[in-house]
DNA sequence: ATTTACATACGAAAAACATCGTATTATGAC
DNA sequence: GTCATAATACGATGTTTTTCGTATGTAAAT
């Protein structure tokens, strides 16, 4: 049984957590970079961002070398649910339903998405 | 043409929404004595909230009366919206039907309620 | 008219996050 | 060894959000 921490990552960290999880594994610099495409942030800023994340127990570094080596300590799968669980309770009156059909009404979804959508139902 | 404000309710401010959606129309002390039921609070930090929701033209009162009546001036469906496009693109690589898929296969969902999203998925 | 009960307004502290500058340390090149 | 380069550590500042205390206004009851 493990302790369940209440470390909601916040934005700043979600998007770092995002490159990690592509990567399994970086360093401070190869996160900055990945964020530099995508917004402005100083190279220290990254950085205080994973050690604050490290005290958080949000991610793990090899820290042997120089250079740490950063991964995410936290799965993909259950950030997600945390921030779904979470909305279907603020937004959609604690029914999952509710949000799904919004969101296929809302956002155009491929024919093929749909399909998917479609026998995974079928799988339940 | 409207011009899109940049209004994303905060966490606090969504919660006072949530009770005016299902209200239609409440007091401060009506959503004061909502929030109370889920969480502790200060009258006036609630108020103060709501005061500065007007401001940001997320909600209007009615001020002809000593005590001011408040209305949602956000729909529920646009800022479920604002938030679920957020989340699929900060959490499911722009993929609405991942989130769904997400969705149905961790939160509990009764047949009924995934009958209805069959249905619903034909419909579209 | 005074008191009591609630209301709003508003400033300011507290807390949570984000950002950055500077000091220090480690490593490799010369 | 010395220098240049690049990494970490950490304190300080800025912003946004939350929280609350206090002042003030208004209306009804006595």
């Amino acid at each position: 049984m493990t302790l369940i921490k209440n470390n909601k990552p916040t934005e700043g960290e979600l998007e770092i957590l995002q490159v990690l999880w592509e990567r399994q594994s970086a360093t401070v610099r190869d996160v900055h970079e990945e964020l530099l495409k995508v917004k402005e942030a100083g190279y220290t800023t990254t950085l205080k961002l994973m050690q604050i994340m490290f005290e958080k127990g949000l991610v793990t570094r090899d820290s042997s070398n120089k250079t740490h080596i950063y991964q995410p300590a936290v799965s993909k799968e259950k950030t997600q649910n945390l921030f779904l669980n979470k909305m279907i309770d603020s937004l959609f009156a604690g029914s999952s339903a509710q949000l799904v059909m919004q969101a296929l009404g809302n956002h155009k979804t491929s024919k093929e998405e749909l399909e998917e959508i479609r026998n995974y139902l079928n799988s339940i």
